[in-house]
DNA sequence: AAGGGTCGAGACGTTGCTGTCTCATCACCA
DNA sequence: TGGTGATGAGACAGCAACGTCTCGACCCTT
């Protein structure tokens, strides 16, 4: 009961934020929750609390994908794919998270999403997928913009998340791997 | 004199924006600017007032760079390189365009920006720079978010502009162009 | 020295949102 | 039927920011 109804203005505040842009007012999310003002209150008593919230439950969507995408067990190439299908998979919540990063500890976010996928990338200069004149941050942030334009495909044009996961794959790998992938 | 004040004032805002990432108030503006929050209001009689103009300078620096770069008198290849050492060298300016979209018509940004890379991408499609299995708009959102990515590379990174830019361009000729170019 | 113009400092009313509170209503259960 | 608990609606004070205004200080020109 009380975690649906959570869950409800949860999912009813972020997308609410990823229609706006700008973190929404409380008024904005109980009524887009179908909900009366007093009753999130009675939820998350603070404006701070569901925001917070709000960052916590979308790390935890990329979190959980990154970590079930058992990204040290495949190769390089497969993990790339994997993690684009995760970010991809998030969409919204991603666009919770890139705009309001302030609520959430930089720390969490550096150890649950970008150090897997950093892991990824050392593992990928190590064994030579990748050129070796590229350095793990350039390649992370790179791959980073690519995520991004990613989900903006997928959740704003009209690309299928199949499509635009196989295209960010390739791209990426096209650009920064060592030898040409067999077609 | 007042232009000079208005553009330090601008200049001001736009730093607190890309340091906050938040739409600063303007008693924060004023005091960034070493000016008396009244002074302010002479110059800008609104937030909004400041908040566009903040976005049309922005847009103007922008698309003036990449007017100045001749898109259409210079191979693809070429053109896409201009496009973005001008998005890298705008790069404060950039990130207060991207975080505050809302204070300027979308038509002007997609005219003046979209508009443009748009047509190189075209032209790299039908000269036949680009793979065909790729469309303008999965183009220009791909080299979109790395862009995105070389900004943050020089901003926040020490990572220096031309090997940004190089990065950038390498990376995205390499995972889209039809035939490797030649190294 | 006198005048005009700009500025800094700060008071002031207004607005919009936050967070708290009360009360009536409704559903569920004994 | 009566009790319990959650909800909706709305009033309320507090607060932060907006935008306006006044006043004194400063600079520049004549």
């Amino acid at each position: 009961m009380h975690d649906r109804v959570a869950a409800a203005i949860l999912d009813a505040a972020a997308s609410v934020l990823a229609r706006e842009g700008e973190p929404p007012s409380m008024g904005e999310v109980a009524e887009a929750a179908g909900v009366a003002r007093a009753t999130l209150y009675r939820y998350f008593p603070t404006r701070e609390a569901l925001l917070r919230a709000l960052a916590v439950a979308a790390l935890d969507a990329i979190s959980g994908r990154l970590a079930a995408a058992d990204l040290d067990t495949v190769p390089v190439v497969e993990g790339l794919a994997r993690v684009t299908r995760a970010f991809v998979a998030v969409g919204t919540e991603y666009a919770v998270l890139a705009s309001q990063p302030k609520q959430i500890s930089p720390k969490d976010i550096q150890d649950r999403v970008f150090e897997p996928i950093r892991g990824l990338m050392q593992r990928g200069l190590d064994d030579g997928t990748f050129q070796d004149d590229l350095s793990v941050t350039e390649l992370t942030i790179l791959f980073g913009g690519l995520l991004h334009g990613a989900v903006r495909m997928t959740s704003q044009q009209s690309v299928g998340a199949e499509k635009a996961s196989a295209l960010v794959s390739a791209v990426f790998l096209g650009g920064t791997a060592r030898a040409r992938a067999p077609g």
